[in-house]
DNA sequence: ATATTGATTCAT
DNA sequence: TGAATCAATATA
């Protein structure tokens, strides 16, 4: 499911728009990395729940993160968006962090600035449209080869290739690549 | 390479 | 209570 979400929108209320271009797949109870792998806790709730909904954290004391949460009720798999390629709103996206356009969105907490995500939007659900932000497809497809690579940022299990991105699309967050020695792209 | 920053979690 | 951790970013 993760790659498919390449190539759609992520839509705010307030008319900021923004393309995926870069996720990572996490698989719950089974994954070292994810935030459910030691079972449910009032941070993590949202992931055990249905497809769609949308599930924002805050780590490192400043920062947010926005994941959609995948597969059924109860398994806990979601997936990151780890990076945007803006398409309107972009005078609200400046207003919220002043950056060069290309790095509006480029990394997981710099999208949820961007689009005005914090943890008061965990738990809406993406395919209504009722809790101000959802998921919209405009007819681009996802890549018919999207570029796979490493997790990026983690301690553990970090080595699984989860994180897919467009080819070659400038959007995508690169350099923090280098922490890990994965071999990038693919 | 290092500072920032605070919630969450696990261990006393 | 306390310490360690953390799916990150900015600055040097």
């Amino acid at each position: 499911l993760a790659p498919e979400l390449l190539g759609k929108l992520v839509v705010t209320a307030d008319g900021r728009a923004g393309r995926i271009v870069e996720v990572e797949a996490y698989r719950g109870e089974q994954d070292p990395a994810s935030h459910a792998f030691r079972g449910r806790t009032a941070r993590n709730s949202t992931m055990f729940g249905a497809p769609g909904l949308l599930y924002v954290y805050f780590t490192y004391g400043m920062h947010y993160c926005a994941n959609v949460v995948a597969g059924s009720v109860g398994e806990a798999q979601a997936v990151l968006l780890r990076a945007l390629e803006p398409v309107a709103g972009l005078e609200a996206m400046r207003l919220a962090r002043p950056v060069s356009d290309r790095d509006l969105c480029r990394g997981p907490a710099r999208l949820c600035r961007a689009l005005g995500i914090d943890t008061g939007f965990d738990g809406v659900d993406l395919t209504t449209g009722g809790g101000g932000i959802w998921l919209a497809d405009d007819g681009a497809a996802a890549p018919d080869a999207p570029a796979v690579s490493g997790r990026i940022g983690l301690s553990k299990a970090s080595e699984f290739p989860w994180r897919f991105s467009i080819p070659d699309h400038q959007g995508v967050s690169g350099p923090i690549r280098a922490r890990g020695k994965i071999s990038p792209q693919g």
